[in-house]
DNA sequence: GTCTATACACCGATAGAC
DNA sequence: GTCTATCGGTGTATAGAC
């Protein structure tokens, strides 16, 4: 029992060995120049002894994949995490600049989630991957929408939408604040589209005209995008059928709620 | 001279088959599968016969994606065209329209594009890319700001600009409507990078979670954008420094302006 | 668990015959 | 302009010795 405690310590540890050299790869060459070949390069290795570790490419290509969406989700958590409460900083920004930061710092694992998708690599189907996505989102979720009630966030004036989508939407599983009324979770969508457009943009090297301003760009989109959205949020219920509010009167974000300890 | 110019017209007509043979590789097996020797086999040649029509591998790269930048914007352009000028659809989220189903019908061409930049291709600095991406951006800048004044664009509701942000975007070329003021440069980066994050989510599925109805949530994301920008606009200029616009009473975008010809 | 050796595919690019 | 032949490199994966 010992000995396979330490056995499977070892193996642990290599594991974790190849994993950082691979990793070190990818920032260097890209995800696309990842091989098995290179990595065992990197380690002084031949090829056959990361067979042992991992089965195929794909094995440690998963593995990489998933932890660069934990370390992205860890991120975006700790720039949360760090946000004074008084600033005049809305914590949904800090977050945003927690992902574009570290999308800057790490742009070759950044495309290994969000850019083409790897020549002859299929993700698991409901791996990892989703995990981390959902992960994220209930951080954007609740800096979004916290504070505000189930009701008020029905009432979203936004477009109508057809039956199908809303019955789509109603039945999609909720993993941050609960229940997300259709409204709410477009309004979802639509931030992380605005947010990860911007950096994938800039990551990918298509605003570089922008020269080095672009953070200041960047956080104006992103507090004007909060401010859209909370302004499409009714800050009191109409009753029923009386609901022609005419420019609620809406100001300021709800006051900011406890933090949730990490 | 005649010789010269059936030549040359052979010559062309070879090139134009290369180019689509390559395409149709990429449509079948991705962008990073490119290789000379693939669109070889593809036409029934050897590899040098290529040799003759493209030094090397990049240049071929960059024919293809700059046919891929015009082929874009030409979609966006004909949507835009064709858009019925009473429709209850802005053309702003029309052209918005025929940029995701371009995206969409052509998911290998738009990596090409906005995907993972190719393992050792450089493009070519200055190049048509920076063209193409400047005759797109004049599209959206016209849908987005036409009817404006330069004076009611520069009084644009955004947080106030660094002055060296300001003094960048100022010195930037304009294509579009002639002069854009900051505060529009940097809104239309914003909104572009809005339209481009749902679209790029879309088409490299990380948003496959919602079904078949992503059209129906980018059509709301994009009718807001347009929405919460012209939101921003003063409708009349207030005189200097009374410019406390509580509430601009905007309610709807400026009227049509006459098309502008293809 | 790590090694050598090997099989079999791919690629870009060049030389020289026709 | 197109061909054959070739160089020198990449990669995944397996077999079998130690």
């Amino acid at each position: 029992m010992a000995q396979s405690s330490l056995r499977r310590r070892r193996r642990a540890a290599a594991t974790q060995e190849i994993l950082d050299a691979a990793e070190h790869h990818i920032s260097e060459h890209g995800p696309a120049a990842l091989s098995l070949r290179a990595v065992a390069r990197g380690l002084g290795m031949t090829v056959q002894a990361l067979y042992h570790y991992f089965p195929n490419r794909d094995a440690l290509v998963t593995a990489l994949v998933t932890k660069a969406y934990d370390d992205l989700a860890d991120a975006v958590q700790a720039a949360v995490d760090t946000a004074a409460d008084d600033s005049a900083l809305p914590r949904l920004v800090v977050a945003a600049e927690g992902y574009r930061r570290w999308a800057i710092a790490h742009p070759e694992r950044f495309q290994l989630l969000y850019g083409t998708p790897l020549r002859d690599y299929a993700a698991p189907a409901e791996g990892p991957t989703t995990q981390a996505t959902r992960r994220m989102s209930s951080i954007f979720e609740r800096e979004l929408f916290d504070g505000f009630t189930a009701e008020q966030l029905a009432a979203a004036d936004t477009p109508v939408f057809s039956s199908p989508l809303r019955a789509h939407l109603e039945q999609l599983p909720h993993y941050g604040l609960g229940y997300l009324p259709p409204p709410a979770t477009a309004l979802l969508m639509s931030a992380w589209g605005h947010l990860h457009g911007l950096v994938v943009l800039e990551v990918f090297g298509h605003t570089s005209f922008l020269g080095d301003r672009q953070a200041e760009i960047f956080r104006m989109a992103m507090r004007n995008l909060l401010e859209d959205i909370h302004r499409r949020i009714p800050v009191h219920l109409s009753p029923p059928h009386a609901a022609d509010q005419t420019e609620p009167p809406r100001t300021a974000a709800p006051e900011p709620r406890p933090r949730t300890g990490p």
